[in-house]
DNA sequence: CCATGTCAAGGTCAC
DNA sequence: GTGACCTTGACATGG
């Protein structure tokens, strides 16, 4: 099992997704901070190999505006030589690797503007890792959509959208399932049609199952990874005492966590943590592994 | 210099 | 139909 944090490391000094308003665009400026983004970028990798963290989720902020028609400049090519490095790293580290771009995506809008812009926004993910010179086992995650009071005609759309996607994308593409409308059977269900792997996520599972144990949840998804896939991944958080109904956890639970592994223990997947303090949680969490007695 | 309003992008729910 | 909420940081402006 490897284990990581998404997107931000509150012990460094900087951010890989610094970025600055649409206002003040300029190629200058992209190219400027796109230069900081992978400088911090490269700092964290170092950071997460010598703590043992290695599974990493990108942040989508690495480059302000890919996706937007504001952005002229190819970014890709600019910083080829920059990104191919940082994937060899990885590579050599063995890092696992995932991005979640965020609720702006969706597939199945029935608005064909909001489809076309989530498309723009998925080839940007897509791309960088490509560029970066990763395999199908680094993955995009995304939810499955809206339900838009027609659940089985979102579905469909969900599906038929899918099916027009360029292949490279494709094979990164996994959904997961979320805390209102599409739980772990609902993304299972349409994992069928459509062979994409679907990621499970705890807290997630808490807020909407069908009946379900988590293991029997997470057993169910875990099926849906392929080779090519790599192991599956797992997005893991806790409640948030206090808060409403989803939120996430300030800092890592250690009784749930314990708990957590203890449910899990046969199976093989890779952890991201889904908590607020970030490396910290995620380094409490590697202890904990490494020390508990089943 | 600091406080705070605002930022590319969507969907759902309560009213 | 409109506004709050989700969730979050940090840019950028105005005082």
């Amino acid at each position: 099992m490897k284990i990581g944090y998404p997107c931000i490391n509150r012990s460094l000094a900087c951010t890989a997704g610094s970025t600055f308003r649409m206002a003040s665009y300029s190629e200058e400026r992209l190219l400027e901070t796109v230069r900081e983004n992978l400088n911090c970028l490269e700092k964290m990798l170092a950071f997460n190999v010598n703590h043992n963290l290695l599974f990493l989720r990108l942040g989508s902020g690495i480059v302000p505006f890919a996706s937007h028609s504001i952005c002229k400049t190819d970014w890709a090519f600019r910083f080829r030589r920059e990104l191919r490095s940082l994937g060899s790293f990885i590579k050599r580290y063995e890092l696992r690797i995932s991005m979640h771009p965020d609720q702006f995506v969706v597939l199945n809008s029935p608005d064909d503007g909001v489809v076309e812009r989530s498309i723009a926004e998925l080839d940007y993910h897509c791309r960088l890792l490509d560029t970066m010179g990763l395999d199908s086992t680094a993955k995009i995650q995304i939810h499955a959509g809206g339900v838009y009071s027609d659940r089985y005609s979102a579905v469909q759309r969900f599906v038929d959208r899918y099916q027009l996607l360029d292949s490279n994308l494709k094979k990164r593409l996994v959904i997961e399932n979320d805390e209102r409308l599409y739980s772990v059977k609902d993304c299972i269900e349409i994992s069928r049609k459509i062979r994409i792997p679907v990621i499970a996520d705890s807290l997630h599972h808490e807020c909407l199952n069908n009946g379900e144990s988590w293991k029997e949840a997470l057993e169910a998804a875990g099926k849906t990874w392929k080779k090519k896939d790599g192991i599956p991944m797992v997005d893991y958080s806790s409640q948030e005492k206090n808060r409403k109904k989803g939120n996430h956890a300030t800092s890592l639970n250690s009784r749930h966590f314990r708990k957590f592994l203890r449910e899990t223990k046969d199976l093989d997947f890779d952890l991201m943590l889904e908590i607020k303090d970030k490396e910290k949680s995620a380094l409490k969490a590697l202890r904990i592994l490494n020390t508990i007695k089943y």
